[in-house]
DNA sequence: ATAGTAAATGTAAGCGCTTACACATCATGC
DNA sequence: GCATGATGTGTAAGCGCTTACATTTACTAT
């Protein structure tokens, strides 16, 4: 059943049925109505292939994320997958993994496809040299190109995030504040926005204990899901004779497995013992007791993200950068 | 940058581009040679849209799921996804959410989209009645459908499926021959999983207890993601009377909440309390003490599930329903 | 050398849609 | 009654690709 059938159908010309298909004024009511009840009575679909083809466009935008099954980036790709199709897009998703070779050919997949726009879900897409983010560069020099917890000088790549560095800065002040002062940072990533938060971190500590000595990290290199691996990699920390009695992580993930450690050590939690998270995802309930945790307010940052994005579809300016700034729920795990 | 473009540079007709583009084996190595040059050299890509005009497909999936952040739909997606991927097709992800009336709007906007074939990932994209499945029987004579972890006799629908009945029953008999016998069900969901669950551990209930009368069971209502309703739910029924010191629950964020209950409670466990999981999701190894979950084998499901699917795109016969069975994983929450 | 065949290449007709432009129709004002 | 302009409709030219079929070229066997 093409546009054909359906114009011969209603004895009209396709050039009739396809403005009463796309809403155009220039048709007389009477045949709108015959050709709306030809299409209705032969279940008529148009081809969105030949409709692409025509206007170049088939109203599909591409995410990407490192692993869609992260429980943050799984929040963030179905708020922004919910969003876009509220606004008559699809999602295109492509998962590639923290490898960063397959980066570049997962984009170049989506370019292929004609996809209107890009969103980068979360900040390990972009790197330190600048040559390893070419891949952005050219994509952004075909389409709007969105980052979400990142940020990078690059004509037509535009970017949502909170504000990771001060949320850091400012748990950190508060944990040690509470009378916790041997505190571990506890990351598993370098990214953009781990930087930040290392930073924030750092900064906080320096400024607390008003020392130029280096305050306590602990970089977590191992599976993203592997819970157990991270408690061993802070027995480990432990068993060296590193002390701490409070633990700052960069996700939710790694602050649950602090505790687990605090409780393995026996300590109570909050008064010996304080652990703080990062994300406020879902994990932080499922803890106990629940998480302490840095919302950073994905919904707002997505509904933000996908604003834009639509507004540069329209041609609109839009802002090339956008902050947020994030909160700290206090729960169980910190005084 | 068009395939006219780069026969002319090349010297050659856009029928020997196309040739080239296509693998085919009626190019001299020369030609060949030369027309890769140029494609090099210029950064051709060719258009999807007009390539999909003519082939009728552009190697792309639909995956229906109701809430890609639900852990455990999560995960299913990111496999599908991958291992779409590695097939060389991409991913059109559709959230529908857990109401009805979207389900049959969301297929129709990827059948619009021409994809080659839908995965509905999550069992409550089947109902009861059969008028209510109509959506997906429409889909079905169009491309293939899949489903996972439900079944449905329509033609061309195929599914790939654990067997959670007999899951559910040995798990009920293993609790209950561990000396817990006041179990409660605890379930979210009366999508045709749920049912067999619920149908696995009343078949055990009744044969443990040999007795006719009712197991008990309770029927969650609240959101997917707030434990704290749950407990609330677990509590109000002990409020009401009933006493339980075990909990056997439909997914693991359900038995979480079990676990929360048991421990405000001062019940020790798995001593006193016992708990069980389904899905042997992340959440299991988040809990304290672990979660004894059934392992429903997701990723061997999902590549069952994307081998049948492309074979059916090839044309070869495939199995209509393929039933793994799940695996009990015994963790610190029963004995 | 030459007919006969196989391999390489070109030609052109779609695929189903949008849209600029041309044309027809109709109401208006004089 | 007729020029004027709005409004509705049709014609036809793409959009960029694939592929059946026609044509040319390169080999083989005689």
């Amino acid at each position: 059943m093409t546009i054909y059938d359906i114009s011969e159908k209603a004895g009209v010309s396709i050039a009739t049925v396809s403005r009463v298909l796309n809403g155009s004024q220039n048709v007389s009511d009477k045949t709108r109505k015959k050709v709306l009840d030809i299409i209705d009575r032969y279940g008529y679909t148009p081809n969105a292939f030949a409709r692409g083809l025509g206007l170049n466009t088939m109203r599909t935008m591409g995410i990407m994320c490192a692993d869609s099954s992260d429980p943050y980036l799984a929040k963030a790709v179905y708020y922004i997958e919910q969003k876009l199709r509220a606004s008559g897009y699809d999602s295109l998703l492509c998962c590639t993994g923290y490898a960063p070779e397959t980066k570049a050919a997962s984009m170049n997949l989506l370019l292929t496809k004609k996809v209107d726009g890009i969103i980068l879900a979360g900040s390990n897409f972009v790197h330190d040299k600048e040559s390893e983010n070419k891949y952005i560069a050219d994509a952004a020099a075909q389409i709007p190109v969105m980052l979400l917890n990142a940020d990078l000088d690059i004509p037509n790549v535009y970017s949502v995030l909170s504000d990771a560095f001060s949320s850091m800065y400012e748990a950190t002040v508060s944990v040690f504040q509470s009378g916790i002062k041997d505190i571990l940072y506890f990351y598993n990533s370098n990214s953009y926005s781990g930087k930040h938060k290392l930073a924030g971190f750092l900064a906080a500590m320096k400024e607390q204990t008003a020392s130029e000595a280096d305050a306590m990290t602990q970089f977590y290199h191992g599976s993203h899901e592997d819970v157990h691996a991270m408690v061993d990699c802070l027995k480990n920390l432990r068993d060296k004779g590193l002390v701490f009695h409070g633990v700052i992580a960069s996700d939710d993930m790694l602050a649950l497995a602090a505790v687990k450690y605090a409780r393995e050590m026996n300590y109570r939690i909050p008064e010996e013992f304080s652990v703080l998270g990062y994300n406020n995802s879902m994990l932080a309930l499922c803890c106990e007791p629940e998480l302490t945790s840095i919302d950073n307010k994905l919904e707002t940052l997505c509904q933000h993200l996908i604003t834009t994005l639509l507004g540069l579809l329209e041609g609109r300016e839009m802002p090339k950068k956008t902050v947020f700034s994030g909160e700290i729920i206090r729960r169980g795990t910190t005084r």
